[in-house]
RNA sequence: GGGCGAUUAGCUCAGUGGUAGAGCGCUUCGUUCACAUCGAAGAUGUCAGAAGUUCGAAUCUUCUAUCGCCCA
């Protein structure tokens, strides 16, 4: 049955994936050789609740042609896939679906009822991304698939694995090392998820915003002499104060001040430091007074000079409060509301004035106490904003400026004119309100202002772990070529970032305020009043003391020996135990006993409720994958694994933390070579992003132009660091590439090359062919497979794809198989078989090398071409170009394809109509022209379209010519060509030459160039001179001819 | 503000010191038995600008301009 005319890529590929399936084509290890060397890739585990953009299209299509070429090459391969649990995204999606479909909220059904839903819908949804990456034909180890949930409590049938424990065990092995530590610290947190997250969830955006100028009344009436002057040092400002003049961009956190600061180098409030001024809002009576402090942070030329400092809400007023021994107010809840919890205003404000004033107070207390007014209490922080700019306004303590005032921005009016009427603007004051650029920060999920809040937290202390991540890069950076040591990142600029933010980390924050996720494994008890294990007791405002274990069990052994008994209860949460401690204390007190932990009654432990970072747990990839802790077969295989292949938005993320993490826990390097690649950008390189629709959803274009086109498309534009543009007309022209092998089948196909009497043929050089065109044709082949190894061992994917498709297209479509039509219908059986056999075998080798770029298309053909088995398992050649290229049929070829240029051209170019065949006439030529011309006659005259050759001494008057190499032809072209026209070609011709003549003998005239550059250099570019020389003289003769018949 | 990068044909981009390239688009011609998702031919460049190093610079150095990304 004849092939059909084009691939059907939506028939095809579904059946072609299914067999590879049957066959188990991708399992670790497949086809590989015996004693094979390890080759395995980690997938980036892309996000469970994901679908496949172009950004995975193209990280994936990587990988999978890394792959797939080291599986062909019979290495023993893994490429491991899977997916990471996602813990904000999964649980905002979930969140979300129960709304939609009206069932109780997350806090409403609880903790354990969420968690089913979660994972009822990671069963039910979360394969999606996997069924896109198979249409994309990545070839993963689809039975080895991972997720970073799985084996944890409470994940049903089918989701076992011990991927948590991993989990675990590391976050127990890096606490006990003192690597991993708890502590309230002022996070990035997110007042919609309620959460903290790390410093690269965050998004700094700039908006334009409003900076508010506000009086801070001096206490007991004080006043001072403020004096501004100008860069000379003249004063330009003197007046007599009572205030100190604030400038912030958040009011609303004015009510957690605990210190004003100015620079030590300010003159104008060197009078008044050390002294107190008032908090300009809330209840008049019970306004508080805080210090006028000095520290190295304001910058006397922002604003007034003189910064507010709320070391609860923000990191810089943290820094200073921490250097200054300021304490740190919170404000807010959770949720970014106002408090509403704790004492009245009242107390707490005048609680606050004694600490103010020297009196002690613990971290604990301060967190305690509640500073925010009951006229703010519960408002939503934007809300208290507005409230407290218009209290403060009202009172008249904002600071006043004329109303045409520039800093006002789009509010400030314009001066009036005298004889417009009405009060002039210049004497109309308004409070000053200064609109200006502000960054600010935005979750990257939630999109809601970030909140710096003093939360209790834990932290990986990455100070001490980022040394060996650092040594191992620098190793690998400066290893030579071939070598596996250290690891390199390439390109090198992305190594540069990797340095840079190691060398700068800060802590890590890992825990996260949400339920899906690995619970930290940490149980809370009360502290003992004493370490004398005999004298301990329980306190009525007992400390929490932490157990941390991978499990209950061991968390209990700890427990009953830190308590010396084991009456130990596990309750739900902190506010339980506290109940019962307060419950036991109380009742011992009473009975006149200081409750010891002898006595008979159960101490109340609870289980932090907070989850690990995702990250942490992406972290462990490499080897949570491979089995870890357990010490199994494929660990022992595959790791440290070869190569990562990640986009350069994950370097801080995940790779830097792979290293830390495989570094600190199995002390060895994840990986060898990791390949940063770029973004992919739409048309106009915009960033493609769901709110700008300017998506190209990779599955889209699937199922339009077939998988083989969008992966080409990829590879072929994937130039190392550079961002993609990516275009359908792109990917059309390369569906176009697709089809024009698939002919190159459909022809060989129709003259019977792939009828084969001796068996399945070999994918090893299958003769040693005669006849120019077939050894020419081997040789090109071994070029460009050399070319292909070459480039994909430096990880130059696109200098790959389009040696291929020059290949292909331009050298076997182009010309080989023009060439061999005239072979194939030879007289003599023996040329026919023998170009039968070349050509089967190179339209082979075009399938086995493009396979790793385009595997559906090329094991549809195989198939099509013979019954030997998948290709996608077929050998990888190793021929080389001293084992195939003949340089006299290469040298034969060359002219050869020349004189069918130059013919084509001169018929182009003179209008020739394509269906007349013309005469050839051969003037002078060489001896190795003559015998290529003998050899080749059949074929020249073919693709040139000529009718006959003859040998002349002159052309005629009026033929075009034909300069060759060693020779000149003419055509004679008597009364078709237009002699104007033709003298025009030939002059034109000419002038170039000439241009190039000058810059060649230039360079050889000069001597500094003889004596400076290579020996090779200088040959070819004589060579190259005296061939246009010669070329120039053919050309002018030409023309001198021309001038005869005009 | 700090760092990194880019600027090459109409468009998208390759090109690490030695003859300026590819794909797409454009123009002309073409129903020859693989392919019109095709074939043949053609046009198109101050390699952002300036200075320097070199026998020789798109390529190396410095500066300038414009644009982008990351980090503060």
């Amino acid at each position: 049955m004849p092939m059909e005319k084009t691939f059907n890529a939506a028939e095809s590929e579904a059946r072609i994936a299914a067999a590879w399936d049957e066959a188990n084509a991708f399992a670790a290890g497949a086809n590989a050789k015996e004693g094979a060397e390890p080759f395995s890739v980690m997938i980036p585990p892309p996000n469970v609740t994901g679908s496949l953009h172009m950004g995975h299209a193209f990280n994936n299509t990587l990988q999978d042609i890394l792959v797939r070429w080291h599986r062909m090459r019979g290495f023993d391969t893994l490429w491991q896939p899977g997916t990471d649990h996602a813990g904000i995204a999964t649980q905002m999606v979930v969140e979300r679906e129960l709304a939609r479909t009206q069932q109780p909220s997350r806090r409403e059904m609880g903790r354990a009822a969420f968690l089913e839903k979660v994972w009822e819908w990671k069963s039910t949804s979360g394969g999606n991304i996997r069924r896109q990456l198979k249409r994309l034909g990545a070839s993963c180890d689809w039975s080895r698939e991972a997720f970073t949930m799985s084996g944890a409590p409470g994940a049903p049938e089918g989701e076992d694995g011990n991927f948590h424990d991993a989990v675990i065990k590391v976050f127990v092995e890096m606490y006990r090392k003192g690597l991993i530590y708890r502590g309230k610290r002022l996070v990035n947190w997110d007042p919609h998820f309620e959460t903290a997250i790390s410093d690269l969830e965050v998004e700094n955006i700039d908006a334009t915003g409003h900076m508010w100028h506000f009086r801070y009344p001096l206490a007991d009436g004080e006043t001072y002499t403020y004096v501004e002057k100008d860069a000379d040092g003249n004063t330009v400002l003197e007046e007599e104060r009572d205030y100190i003049s604030i400038a912030t961009t958040r009011p609303e956190t004015m009510l957690g001040d605990g210190a004003v600061a100015v620079h030590p180098s300010d003159e104008r409030y060197a009078p008044i430091v050390g002294k107190y001024c008032e908090i300009p809002v809330g209840p008049k009576e019970s306004r508080r007074l805080i210090p006028i402090i000095t520290d190295e942070y304001p910058d006397p030329d922002f604003g007034s000079g003189a910064v507010k400092i709320t070391g609860a809400h923000d990191f810089n007023d943290h820094a200073v409060a921490e250097r200054g021994g300021i304490p740190k107010y919170r404000l807010m809840d959770t949720g970014g509301a106002m408090r509403a919890d704790g004492a009245p205003y009242d107390e707490a404000a005048a609680r606050a004035q004694e600490i103010a004033r020297g009196a002690e107070a613990s971290a604990a207390e301060i967190d305690a106490l509640n500073l925010v007014p009951e006229a703010y209490r519960g408002l939503d922080r934007f809300e208290a904003r507005a409230r407290v700019v218009a209290d403060i306004t009202a009172e008249g303590l904002a600071v006043m400026v004329p109303a045409w005032d520039p800093r006002l921005g789009k509010a400030a009016q314009r001066k009036a004119s005298p004889e417009e009427g009405g009060i002039p603007p210049e004497e109309q004051l308004v409070p000053l309100v200064e609109e200006k650029l502000i960054t600010q920060p935005f979750g990257d999920r939630s999109k809601v202002v970030i909140e710096p809040m003093l939360t209790d937290q834990w932290f990986v202390d990455t100070t001490k772990i980022v040394g060996p991540a650092l040594d191992e890069v620098r190793k690998g950076m400066a290893r030579p070529e071939g070598s596996t040591e250290g690891t390199r990142i390439l390109p090198e600029r992305d190594a540069k970032v990797y340095f840079h933010w190691l060398e700068n980390i800060e802590p890590w924050c890992i825990s996260r305020q949400l339920w899906w996720g690995h619970q930290i494994p940490v149980w809370y008890g009360p502290a003992l009043s004493s370490d004398d294990p005999d004298g301990g007791h329980i306190l009525y405002d007992a400390e929490w003391v932490p157990f941390c274990a991978p499990s209950w069990d061991d968390a209990f052994e700890q427990m009953k020996a830190y308590y010396r008994h084991d009456e130990i209860k596990w309750v739900e949460d902190e506010a339980e135990a506290m109940q019962l401690i307060e419950g036991i204390t109380t009742r011992l007190r009473t009975e006149g006993a200081i409750r010891d932990t002898h006595a008979p009654v159960a101490i109340p432990v609870y289980r932090d409720p907070d989850v690990l970072d995702t990250w942490f747990s992406s972290g462990l990839w490499p080897i949570g994958t491979l089995g870890w802790p357990d010490d199994t077969e494929e660990l022992r295989r595959y790791f440290p694994t070869s190569v990562l292949v990640t986009g350069f938005d994950i370097i801080f993320f995940w790779v830097a933390r792979m290293m830390m993490m495989q570094l600190a826990v199995v002390d060895e390097k994840p990986f060898h070579t990791v390949y940063v690649h770029a973004l992919v950008r739409d048309e106009k390189g915009k960033k493609m992003s769901k709110s700008l629709g300017n998506v190209l959803d990779p599955i889209e274009q699937i199922d339009e132009y077939g998988a083989d086109a969008v992966r080409f498309t990829l590879t072929a534009m994937a130039a190392m660091g550079r961002d993609l543009k990516l275009s359908t007309s792109r990917i059309a022209g390369y569906r176009n590439f697709g089809t024009k092998l698939w002919n190159a089948f459909r022809f060989a196909e129709m003259n019977d090359a792939f009828v084969q009497t001796d068996g399945a043929r070999a994918v090893h050089v299958p003769c040693t062919p005669g006849a120019t065109v077939n050894k020419w044709i081997m040789g090109e082949t071994a070029k460009v497979r050399e070319e292909v190894d070459a480039a994909l061992n430096a990880y130059r994917f696109n200098d790959a794809a389009n040696a291929l498709y020059g290949f292909v297209w331009g050298k076997v479509c182009d010309w080989y198989l023009e060439l061999s039509k005239p072979l194939l219908n030879s007289d003599d059986p023996e040329v026919v078989q023998e170009t039968r056999t070349t050509l089967a075998w190179v339209l082979d080798q075009c399938l086995i090398l493009l396979h790793p770029i385009m595997p559906f298309i090329t094991e549809e053909l195989w198939g099509v071409a013979g019954d030997r088995g998948l290709l996608c398992h077929a050998d990888w050649p190793t021929y080389q170009v001293s084992d195939l290229v003949d340089e006299n049929a290469d040298a034969e070829m060359s002219w050869v394809i020349s004189l069918i240029e130059a013919v084509r051209s001169v018929r182009g170019e003179m209008n020739v109509p394509n269906g007349l065949e013309v005469e050839l006439l051969q003037l002078e030529l060489d001896e190795a022209g003559r015998t290529a011309l003998d050899r080749n006659a059949s074929l020249i005259k073919r693709l040139a379209r000529i009718e006959t050759i003859t040998e002349a001494d002159t052309a005629p008057k009026g033929a075009a010519a034909i300069p060759v190499k060693g020779g000149t032809f003419a055509l004679p072209l008597v009364g078709i060509i237009d002699v104007g026209a033709e003298k025009a070609r030939l002059e034109k011709s000419l002038q170039k030459l000439t241009k190039e003549i000058g810059g060649l003998k230039g360079r050889l005239d000069n001597p500094k160039f003889l004596e400076s550059a290579p020996d090779d250099v200088v040959e070819e570019t004589r060579e190259l001179a005296d061939a246009k020389a010669a070329e120039e003289a053919k050309l002018r003769a030409a023309l001198d001819r021309l001038a005869e018949v005009a």
